[in-house]
DNA sequence: TTGAAAGCGTTACCAC
DNA sequence: GTGGTAACGCTTTCAA
């Protein structure tokens, strides 16, 4: 490994002069930034990052995180990933700015990004809300030589470094298997939405749909949307029930679950229909201890809340920028045997 | 963070008599030591990782990494992850030299930890075999102020820092909730297994057998041991097949599944009976593909590799030993969804 | 047993 | 535009 010592030796140059050329920082002739950066590429310099980190660490970076959601139980293991980077992060000179912004208010996230803009943060990983107003903002932000990453949803048309998240569309074909799985010959399939609008939601239940399709004897009769309220999903999935009773299979494609199983719970004891549900919280887990849900497709919440604050912060302390641009977080398979 | 030049100053000594006390370096009057150590916790002094990287970075260390396998395709994930950590610590300078042993041989094992510390590892992962000559020969390497990480297999009554993969009992458990959603109501189970002398295998089985006496209906019918051997493997699967035929799933516990496979394959075209395995390789995911195995619970071979040869490295350039000492993979399901 | 000083590879700053 | 030098926090070496 060749240093930048040796290099400016060889270049007849101070080591000053390198690291201009090297760091793009400017104020270099213009032949002789050519050449230099010949040199650079003929040994092969790669300047030491361990070097780098240490006079870095007089500097304190600031990183952002904004999370759209409230009370919002999968949230709580983003935290912990977020928490746990910010910790691993600490010695390195580099602390964190964590909020949490009602799920859909894109003026709330607005705010939230102009605050942070204002009071100074070097780095943002997001939950952005896939809306107009906010790409513009987050352009804003890259302009100001902020890199961006986006986590657990993306948004289209910013610069952002990379979006670490759920493959969506996966995670409901990877339902949609287990379902297949549970029910041999024939069944009639419910599925239950947060909202079509929602593009997380909807490419779920396609993702579902489209692989069931390819079963023969298996159908989705019915979709049902609860807007991820509690006592909609009860009432709804109760409505549903009553209706037809003829119900073999749900999959619950996104949160606010507990109304609709409470629902099913209920009405026919003992004789439980195939329930396959997304993410895990303490209800769902006893859900799957007593037996009523039979598996879960999990995103790894805390990668992503780990992933973006760390990746950010390596970017920040070694100029390293994510290899992938988009970075889909496991399905992860959850059934009763799984946990504890 | 205070820094070592500070706290001498504190201290009324040179930063090099700190760092005799903090590194445990001796030569060291011992009423001088107890008081430098107190005014060390009082301040709460951690040296700074960076900075000890940095001066570390002009040793070359080497480390040494064995596994017992050759020509097992699940070991080529396990190589993946050993090179990719081989390759993120390069720069820092650590470099590896791993081999492959045969898989139950105790002499060819001991004989190539012998080599290693003859050619010189200051680090060692292995995946050993749990055997009296090897632990003692570990102990030695232990001796010898050399950390050893197993993984894949643990062994009893060493020092290592810690043990890095599977949970052979829950994946059993899991391989048995998963044969238990795909047979509603009555099943004959067959378990196929390498060798019941194995540690894991058993521990596999006895996790499957347990947890399927929770189901009333299903019973494990017959336990067939093929000794990692497809020849075996085929030749008993097709026995059972022809004896009773009447086993309704599989659940194969070990590599060497491919045999056993094929026979299930050509006897009874079309009603397959339901089938786990463990592990993957391009011949289970075709299965997978066909349908002929509907699940498969994997034990991130990966991360078998990588975290090893990291976490040594870590423990070589920071000092830092593992957190916690045996650190199971996840046992990941994979159905036909999962995969692509 | 202890201290002083050099050096690791980089960046920042101040002259020129 | 460019060069020289100090500094980051630690380990190592040599002298006392």
């Amino acid at each position: 490994m060749i240093t930048i010592k040796e290099l400016a030796k060889i270049a007849g140059v101070s080591r000053g002069t390198i690291d201009r050329v090297v760091n793009r920082r400017g104020r270099v002739d213009k032949s002789v930034e050519a050449r230099i950066s010949g040199i650079i590429d003929k040994y092969g310099y790669k300047p030491n990052k361990v070097a780098r980190a240490l006079v870095n660490q007089k500097k304190l970076y600031v990183i952002g995180a904004i999370s759209a959601s409230v009370n919002n139980v999968f949230f709580r293991d983003v935290v912990e990933g977020v928490r746990r980077a910010e910790a691993e992060m600490k010695e390195f000179g580099v602390s964190l700015r964590y909020r949490e912004v009602a799920k859909f208010s894109v003026p709330d996230q607005l705010a939230c990004i102009d605050e942070m803009l204002e009071e100074g943060i070097d780095a943002l990983a997001i939950n952005p809300i896939n809306d107009e107003a906010i790409r513009s903002r987050l352009k804003e932000v890259d302009r100001r030589n902020i890199p961006v990453i986006t986590f657990n949803s993306d948004i289209e048309g910013t610069d952002r470094l990379a979006y670490i998240g759920c493959d969506y569309r996966k995670t409901g074909r990877i339902a949609a298997g287990l379902v297949a799985v549970s029910c041999r010959e024939k069944a009639n399939i419910a599925v239950v939405i947060g909202s079509m609008k929602s593009l997380g939601h909807h490419l779920r239940m396609q993702g579902f749909c489209d692989e069931i399709k390819k079963y023969s004897g298996l159908k989705v009769e019915r979709v049902v949307e609860m807007y991820d309220d509690e006592s909609t999903s009860f009432e709804k999935v109760r409505e549903l029930l009553a209706e037809a009773g003829e119900v073999d299979a749900f999959f619950f494609a996104a949160g606010g679950k507990e109304g609709g199983l409470r629902a099913i719970r209920e009405s026919r004891e003992g004789n439980w229909p195939r329930i396959v549900t997304v993410d895990i919280d303490p209800f769902t887990t006893s859900c799957l201890r007593e037996g009523l849900v039979f598996a879960t497709v999990c995103q790894q919440p805390f990668v992503q809340g780990y992933e973006p604050v760390k990746q950010l912060a390596h970017c920040l302390l070694y100029g390293e920028k994510p290899e992938k641009a988009v970075q889909y977080t496991q399905a992860e398979i959850v059934i009763r045997q799984s946990i504890s």
